[in-house]
DNA sequence: AAAAACTTTGCAAGTTTTTGCTGTTTTCGT
DNA sequence: ACGAAAACAGCAAAAACTTGCAAAGTTTTT
């Protein structure tokens, strides 16, 4: 096994968990204790995570709900967000799953603007709630406790029940390969039926997790209708999503 | 158990409840005494809370009235759930709606009982998701703006598949001859379905509001097999229940 | 193609951190 | 002021960490 490999899980395992041992590391990636503890510590020193007695952390771990620590991917996230909210029109039904850069939607939408939302995000159904004249309807199911986002057959279902103008995906690795990749098993199953439930797709995506596949597929570049980042579109970075019929904004 | 993991759930509960019980810690971290007051004491040389005899509040704890601003209501509450939180047992299924009483229910859940709650609340399941061992299951549906509840077919239909052991009702007036009242319609349809959906009805009301009628009625008195009110058991306030077949708490 | 230089990995000895336990001292409510 | 509960200090065992080193594998140089 590749030293690459092996951080890249490592680094998978502290975002699912918010947390790892370094003896679970070792087990599982069946190398000495020490390789993983140098491991960890390199990560560390790259600031991709944060050492601990016994184990490592992801960052914004200790942070008691207050959004990101990091000023520079928040501003990127809301310039993300307006360019989303401009995206909407009055009477639209819509989808919205969960993550950061989605929550930053559902505070940024104009208060007179007419919306039913669809979502299994708690976060963002909350959020939602702050506007009146948003219908919100909670896509219920078992809650994952870390991401606070309704997984499962339940919410699936209800989802082969609608069909809806748009589809906002939130949080999400991108790349014009490989296409829409996650993490999460169970939270891939809901993003692909609420692609399925909507005309229209949207994206929105950090430009630091464009380029980077995780280990679960949520579907092809050729399902998605619009990429929203905080690039200019013009930018050469998104010249690989160019071949696909997207609308880059 | 990683030390941040401790100091994080330390930090949690002092915001959730604005003060913690070495004890109590020290209990449901399964760990000593000693390691809680040495994470306590540590976080605040921080100033991430602040440490008391036997304990320690969060800071801005005489300021905060987000609540109520009632701080005897909310002692009520608190009282009222700790008795509800000791009618529960490991590996029940339980329904609960919402309300803050509820809420103080949700948080009060101690760290190791293992229990899958289904709720309609928004606020509830956000608080139940603190707790590792409790499966949290939304019944997704409409959301009211204000009460952030979930009604509606959906709500009334998906409980209709449900055969739980316990229900724990929140808000509510409380009337011998009325039986249990609402002032939202809409609400009751849930309510109602949620008790047809459990075996056994818990109602948690404070004293205020016994006695008291609103225009709809979701269900008799018969249909209670609880009540838990701030009251001692044998308080003259609760004799207009006891014709009724049910436990005083 | 062999040698040299470098990297990676696992091991072992020694050090530090963490944690629970033991008394002892301090604090608090009555 | 008294007894109980809480805080503290010191100790010891266990777990985790550090460092140095050598074997195995890679890459670069000659």
């Amino acid at each position: 096994m590749l030293k690459e490999e092996r951080q890249k899980y490592i680094l998978d395992q502290v975002h699912l968990h918010h947390r790892v041992l370094l003896n679970d590391l070792s087990d599982s990636l069946n190398v000495s204790i020490d390789t993983v503890r140098r491991d960890v510590k390199e990560l560390d020193k790259e600031k991709k995570l944060k050492k601990v007695h016994g184990g490592a952390t992801s960052f914004g771990f200790m942070t008691f709900t207050k959004d990101d620590g990091n000023i520079y991917l928040k501003s990127k996230k809301i310039s993300i967000a307006e360019k989303t909210v401009s995206l909407l029109s009055d009477g639209q039904v819509i989808l919205m799953s969960g993550g950061t850069t989605n929550m930053e939607v559902a505070k940024l939408i104009p208060k007179k603007l007419v919306l039913t939302v669809f979502t299994p995000s708690l976060h963002v159904a909350m959020a939602l709630l702050e506007h009146e004249n948003v219908e919100v309807i909670f896509l219920g199911g078992k809650l994952l406790h870390d991401a606070k986002f309704a997984v499962g057959g339940t919410v699936v279902n209800a989802l082969s029940q609608l069909r809806v103008d748009l589809c906002i995906l939130g949080t999400g690795y991108l790349d014009a390969e490989f296409g829409l990749t996650e993490f999460d098993w169970e939270v891939i199953q809901v993003k692909q039926a609420m692609i399925r439930a909507a005309k229209k797709t949207v994206i929105l995506t950090v430009s630091d997790k464009l380029h980077s596949v995780q280990k679960y597929k949520t579907c092809d570049m050729t399902a998605v209708h619009t990429l929203v980042t905080e690039l200019d579109p013009s930018d050469p970075l998104l010249d690989s999503f160019r071949p696909f019929e997207l609308m880059l904004v």
